[in-house]
DNA sequence: AGGGGGCTTTAGCGTACTCTAATACTGGAT
DNA sequence: ATCCAGTATTAGAGTACGCTAAAGCCCCCT
């Protein structure tokens, strides 16, 4: 049952389960392999570490699912992260494409007292830079929110959440922050033919091209609009 | 040689031995290992890993000393570990003596880019809250301390430094915080009988007793003084 | 001289985490 | 029916760090 704290790594691995079950991916090892650069034997042996200590269960498909206990410590995880981001950027002044890398050491490093303080100096904040609830606020992802990608040309939204797979990526989200494709910020649909993969959305008069796959992965809360399909996962 | 970043043990070892080393104590295996809360078998293996990577040289009276490599490796954790207490007290608020021991998880997720932004915010300090200098400030111990357990009795001076070694006992750090015993507070001697063990000193109007191997690992700028014998190691 | 105590060092082990190479399985697409 | 891609899994290895048990060393004190 593993009574002992974690280790980062397996606080890693559940920070990344507990994002992609709550965006609704599906879990499988070999993506938890690409998501924590590792390879796929490194992955598969640590998940079965995980489930030996009560943390994930697999089941026959192979899809690994947080337990209680394993979810109770992966939202802790997540706080820290998510607190951790708005710290770096509100109170140090880094930089929202940075945040998530820097964060990403620093979270370790917070126990519960510290992460008290600095919940009660940001003023209790609900959700991190890129727009993911902070756990144990009660926020959660508004079921409103639709992939910017099934949006059509000429569709008015507002930004909400850039998922946290993208932020493995500091070039993209460099990218997004230089064209201003951040939460709060309302862009309009300029092109969207599947065909080509791309989408070009305008923000605060810059335009911005975007692969259909990361448009899928940022959520926008549509303005007017007659209701377009699918709106979850 | 190493070229990878340390790992957390060896900035640990590292940071020990710098502390140890600065306050002109010996370093040896047997001393490490008491610090560390490891076995002595432990304690001699990563030594040797560390004189291995080009960290330490090992004379043959197994005297243990910083390279400049992981001199220069030492003094960025140590700054690392002063400024993070500095930050955990003066802006997170949290006590005198709970900064060490939170230090010690929080200084390793922090980054170069972090440690400039704590640096600014705090106003660029120079020590920790337990008096020790930050590394890379220029900031050095004042020659003029004394031990505390050298002065005698009715000798009045002001509190500047209590050892690295006293903080890793959280109940001590307490019982000097409860006490006042803190740098910048004036005590005045009130016993101090060598064969008792014991200085007794009055702080604040407080009365504070002391074992005279704790005194000796607290520094003190004496006041008026009619010069007494040791000031150094 | 002899005995301790403290320190060092070797030997042997165990866990976490990482890799490469190679072997299965599984579910489509030809 | 077959083959391929992606995935899972086994085998074999290596490093870091921890531990216990058991020698060795050295120096000091009686």
């Amino acid at each position: 049952m593993a009574t002992t704290q974690p280790t980062n790594t397996i606080e890693d691995y559940l920070q990344t389960i507990y994002s992609l079950q709550t965006e609704g991916e599906t879990v499988i090892s070999a993506r938890l392999a690409r998501w924590m650069r590792v390879t796929p034997p490194t992955a598969w042996a640590t998940v079965h570490r995980m489930e030996r200590d009560g943390l994930v269960e697999i089941d026959d498909k192979k899809v690994i699912r947080l337990t209680r206990r394993g979810l109770a410590l992966a939202e802790n995880v997540a706080r820290r992260h998510r607190l951790s981001e708005r710290f770096l950027t509100d109170v140090l002044g880094l930089g929202w494409a940075e945040a998530h890398e820097e964060a990403h050491r620093f979270e370790h490093g917070v126990s519960p007292r510290v992460d008290e303080r600095i919940f009660a100096i940001l003023n209790h904040p609900t959700t991190c830079p890129h727009g993911s609830p902070i756990p144990g606020t009660g926020a959660k992802l508004d079921p409103n929110l639709v992939r910017m990608n099934s949006l059509r040309e000429g569709d008015t939204a507002t930004v909400r959440f850039i998922s946290e797979e993208l932020e493995e990526d500091i070039d993209l989200l460099r990218y997004l922050e230089r064209g201003n494709v951040k939460p709060g910020q309302e862009i309009t649909v300029r092109e969207l033919v599947p065909s080509t993969g791309v989408v070009v959305i305008e923000t605060n008069a810059q335009s911005v091209s975007l692969g259909l796959a990361v448009a899928a992965k940022i959520r926008v809360l549509p303005s007017r609009q007659r209701a377009k399909a699918a709106a979850g996962a």
